[in-house]
RNA sequence: GGGCGCGUAGCUCAGCGGGAGAGCACCUCGUUGACAUCGAGGGGGUCACAGGUUCGAUCCCUGUCGCGCCCACCA
């Protein structure tokens, strides 16, 4: 027995209890052994996360991919896991160390805090892998992986110690993007361009052997800079080769104000004579691009800042290095001083001494770290990075081939523009939540790099015994006691960029580097579901990864969808308190309407607004189907096992039938094509404006007629029916349907297990293997099966008949409503003139007609009589005889707007065929559509030019 | 500076070469035997603007204006 009413609540905890029991979402289930994989792996939220719209949006389609290929017969994977994500979740565990005024990170030391962190991970990480459950998500839950699994964390050494036997990993001492509060490089995808109003210093830089003075221009050259504390640091000054005002001092040297170093005047491209002055300080160690233009002139690095990016000049050699006497001073007095206050600092000092030229305001785009806030310093330190640039170019030669292909297409386009320019990229992170680096160094800094520490450690002990730098015994002792060894050989204290095991995600999961059933089974993955932000992140190093090591791309489709956005078209943040979130709305509504309101809203090139009445909007579908399972229900609709569909003989009965198929076919290109919102609002419109609206209205009389044929029949109908749309629906919305399914029959198996369309339950194994094979661009092969439905089930002269109904019934309610007849006047209608066809039809129809358009009793005539409401319905006329009731001027008007109508439609077909050319150039079709139209027009002028006469003699 | 996307009914968006669509909101009517979380009916749009291609343009091309986003080291 169906509840009266629905609730949601009540259900999903039911249903989510029932999917795990059952093991309906296991990847391998031994039905499935012979049927064709379809793999999808999660984006792998952070640990530290709890469930927002984004993730519900992309769990949502992902789920109703899996779904829907489940149904189809397919051995679905749907892997779940969660991410380590490194400095997110040591943020957490230090901030949580701090409120509870426990000692931090650095006093604990590196292996209690770690210890500390996986506790914090067992005890308050991955929730939101139980509220993923609870939006219904139906990956494999007993397939769970962690990024920091041994397993994974197996893959992740072994793929860095290849990629550095290969040279694709290296250690490079240049300028990375540092973040001083975090005190770690990050890569350049986590700095974020922020606009900031600053100022244009221009300052004069006096030129060596002449006497500087402020009046006299000959005596200095000007540059201008944003960040004049970086001054310190330079050790040059860069005009353009063309620069005629420059020319004559290329090769000269300047003074640095303040600081007394002397340093050339160079020529340089870089150079650009329309900014600024036309000459640039040129300062390597802080800056990218001066970095470039000082490797080029044999330019000394002088890093002038420490980690924390305070100023660090005593003691620095590099700073030190060729300056006068009396540098010191300056020295002492800015030491430790933070970067901007050295900068105010040096600013004062500058226009003290005649060295200030002038400020300028100047609006620029200035490096944030994304996690911190804080301003990036591009800072000189050892990094290790991978070779993109290489590991780009298959990468990018999968898309361009079409063996992965983004949805919608337009991505490509972002991705080749980004791998195209792809910078070398950082991976190690001054942090120590993560993979350690497997590199280990002796006591000259060489560089050992192994799966193990054994591996490493005899590799490097060896190493120096040959050298000599060691005793044999020496070096025997050492491999064996890690005490010994402490200090001569250490570990690399760096940790990976999360993204990097990121990156392995589509085959560590399955367990590689082992070759597990698994990864034969289910690499490479199907489709990739994500949003565009993590493009570079994500979806690139993974291309990369996954075509170096398992020579294959991880997915034959990327499907991008957009944002969620609030209801103004906002993006909901914290700081805007504009946040929907998605488990209260669960509460509030149900997961099945969330999830339908997202898909229904997923269109390719629109961002989704959100509103908590549009989810609304959808619980109240979801009660409507609720509703009409349980008429089913009360009517004893029920399944009937011998039942063909395809048999029926009612009318009715073959026009629904013919309604579904179409219905299905619809919804079935469209999850295909990855349009969402397509299927869910044709799956909508079907299940409220056809199924519920016309065939449960017209079934009606019938089933509360006298038992008989028809009656059976269409019991069987409406059960049938509804359990198509129960399959339709499924993968949108999981938790009712399930339900419904369960409470109407007694079945053999679970909705979520069910076949997708009544015919594939007819197929062979065999023959729904190769329909769900795996094509190019991951095409699967169900227009053989559509194609197969939809012949057999479609049937013309039905909706051609149920088509006639629905006009008559629509337009009778239509002049009724404008005429204000009472619901409760029941009016006879006449059928003037009627075809044998209508003749026909009128005897099965009469009940609902009269039904559904309030009349008392239908009958024909010759013609309409005199003063009745006439209207045309399928070019007959149906008469409304309304004597008295009517008002004979509003019914003329009501005619004349008609007539008018049906006259400018003449008049616009009669321009166009006229038209000689378009009659000579328009496809044969379309001219004989507008002929027809024509025709169909002038009939309709011709009635109610009729009807004007006849309403004119009742007057 | 480069790139992408979007401007269609009050709002949110479909449609993307042959007579302007949906949902919500609005107005009118309705306690009809699944559903008022409902039913019936209705009003409302020079499809941003200007050119071009075409027999024909909301749809294709070009430009303009407006909005949003991404990338970029420019002093």
């Amino acid at each position: 027995m169906i509840e009266k009413n629905y609730q949601p609540a009540d259900i999903e905890g039911r249903m989510s209890l029932i999917w795990e029991d059952s093991r309906a979402f296991s990847a391998g289930r031994p039905d499935r052994r012979d049927a064709s994989p379809f793999t999808i792996v999660i984006p792998p939220p952070n640990v530290t996360g709890s469930l927002h719209m984004g993730h519900a949006l992309n769990n949502t389609l992902q789920d109703i991919l899996c779904r829907f290929e489940r149904m189809r017969g397919r051995d679905v994977l749907w892997q779940p896991g969660t991410d380590h994500a490194g400095i997110a979740t040591q943020m957490v565990v230090e901030r949580q160390l701090l409120e509870r005024q426990q000692p931090g990170r650095r006093e604990m030391g590196r292996e209690k805090f770690l210890e500390r962190v996986w506790q914090w991970k067992a005890e308050s990480g991955g929730v939101i892998i139980n509220q993923l459950k609870r939006l219904g998500a139906s990956c494999d839950w007993s397939r769970e992986r962690f990024t920091m699994d041994e397993g994974l964390s197996r893959a992740v050494v072994k793929v860095f110690v290849e990629l550095h036997r290969e040279g694709l990993i290296y250690k490079d001492k240049r300028l990375v993007n540092w973040d001083p509060k975090l005190l770690t490089a990050i890569s350049d995808l986590e700095v974020q361009q922020v606009e900031v109003k600053g100022h244009l210093w221009y300052l004069r830089y006096p030129l060596a052997g002449i006497t500087f003075n402020p009046e006299d221009p000959l005596s200095y050259i000007v540059v201008a800079t944003t960040r004049p504390e970086t001054m310190l640091g330079d050790s040059g000054v860069a005009v353009h080769p063309d620069d005629e005002r420059y020319t004559h001092l290329v090769g000269k040297h300047v003074i640095l104000p303040l600081v007394g170093r002397r340093i050339p005047i160079v020529a340089d491209e870089y150079s650009d004579p329309e900014k600024g002055s036309g000459a640039v300080k040129v300062t390597p160690a802080h800056d990218f691009n001066d970095f470039e233009v000082g490797r080029r002139h044999g330019l000394p690095q002088i890093s002038v800042l420490d980690q924390e990016a305070r100023i660090n000049l005593v003691g620095n050699e590099d700073y030190l290095r060729g300056l006068p006497e009396g540098a010191q001073q300056l020295a002492e007095e800015l030491q430790g001083m933070d970067r901007f206050a050295a900068r105010k600092l040096i600013l004062a000092r500058l226009e003290d001494f005649g060295f200030l030229e002038r400020t300028e305001p100047n609006t620029h785009m200035v490096p944030h770290g994304d996690r911190s806030g804080v301003i990036i310093e591009p800072y000189l330190t050892d990094q290790w990075y991978v070779d993109a640039k290489t590991m780009a170019q298959p990468a990018m030669a999968a898309v361009r081939s079409g063996a992965t292909t983004f949805v919608p297409k337009n991505w490509e386009r972002t991705y080749f523009e980004w791998m195209e320019n792809i910078q070398p990229w950082c991976i190690s992170r001054q942090l120590w939540w993560g993979h350690q680096i497997p590199a280990w160094y002796g006591p000259d800094g060489k560089v050992f790099v192994a799966e193990t520490e054994e591996e490493a450690v005899g590799n490097a002990l060896g190493y120096y015994v040959e050298q000599e730098v060691i005793t044999a015994e020496q070096g025997r002792e050492m491999a064996l006691d890690r005490n010994k060894r402490a200090g001569f050989i250490t570990r690399d204290e760096d940790v990976l960029d999360t993204w990097f095991s990121s990156a392995l995600w589509p085959f560590s999961t399955l367990g590689w580097p082992d070759q597990t059933p698994e990864v034969k089974r289910y690499y490479p993955t199907n489709v990739l579901v994500t949003g565009w932000d993590i493009i570079f992140f994500w979806v690139a190093r993974m291309m990369m990864m996954g075509l170096h090591f398992m020579k294959e791309a991880p997915f034959s489709t990327v499907y991008i969808h957009r944002l969620v956005r609030d209801e103004k078209g906002a993006k909901m943040s914290k700081s805007k308190g504009n946040v929907i979130d998605p488990l209260g709305v669960i509460d509030d509504y149900g997961a099945d309407a969330l999830r339908f309101a997202l898909a229904r809203g997923a269109a390719h090139s629109h961002d989704i607004k959100l509103s908590p009445q549009l989810v609304e909007t959808n619980r109240n579908f979801a009660t409507k189907l609720w509703n009409a399972c349980r008429f089913a229900e009360m009517n004893d609709c029920a399944v009937s096992p011998g039942f063909d569909p395809t048999k029926a003989k009612n009318t009715l009965n073959r026009w629904i039938a013919h309604e579904t198929a179409r219905a299905t076919r619809e919804v079935t290109e469209a999850i295909e094509a990855y349009r969402f919102n397509d299927a869910a609002n044709t799956i909508y419109r079907f299940v409220w404006n056809v199924y519920c609206d016309w065939y449960l209205e017209l079934a009606k009389p019938v089933l509360m007629g006298e038992e008989g044929e028809p009656k059976t029949e269409t019991r069987a109908m409406v059960a049938w029916e509804r359990d198509e749309i129960l399959k339709l629906l499924h993968p949108f919305m999981p938790f009712i349907t399930e339900e419904l399914w369960t409470v109407t029959a007694k079945r053999d198996g679970l909705l979520t297990l069910a076949p997708w369309s009544r015919k594939a339950s007819d197929l062979t194994p065999e023959q729904l293997v190769l329909m769900s094979t795996v094509g190019p661009n991951d095409a699967l092969i169900p227009p053989v099966l559509l194609a197969f439905d939809a012949a057999e089930f479609t049937d013309t002269s039905a909706e051609a008949e149920i088509g006639w109904v629905v006009d008559l019934v629509t337009a009778i309610r239509s002049v009724r409503a404008e005429m204000n007849i009472a619901p409760a006047t029941l009016t006879p209608l006449v059928l003037a003139g009627t075809s044998a066809e209508t003749r026909e039809r009128v005897p099965r129809w009469n009940d609902v007609i009269k039904r559904m358009a309030r009349l008392a009793d239908i009958s024909f005539a010759d013609r309409a009589p005199e003063g009745a409401v006439q209207l045309l319905v399928r070019g007959e006329v149906a008469a409304l005889p309304l004597k008295g009731v009517i008002d004979l001027a509003a019914e003329k008007a009501r005619l004349d707007k008609e007539l008018a109508k049906a006259e400018a439609d003449i008049k616009r077909v009669d321009a166009k065929l006229s038209n000689e050319k378009f009659v000579a150039n328009a496809p044969e079709e379309i001219v004989e559509e507008e002929k027809e139209k024509r025709e169909a027009a002038e009939a309709r002028k011709a009635r109610i030019l009729e009807a004007l006469e006849r309403l004119k003699n009742a007057a």
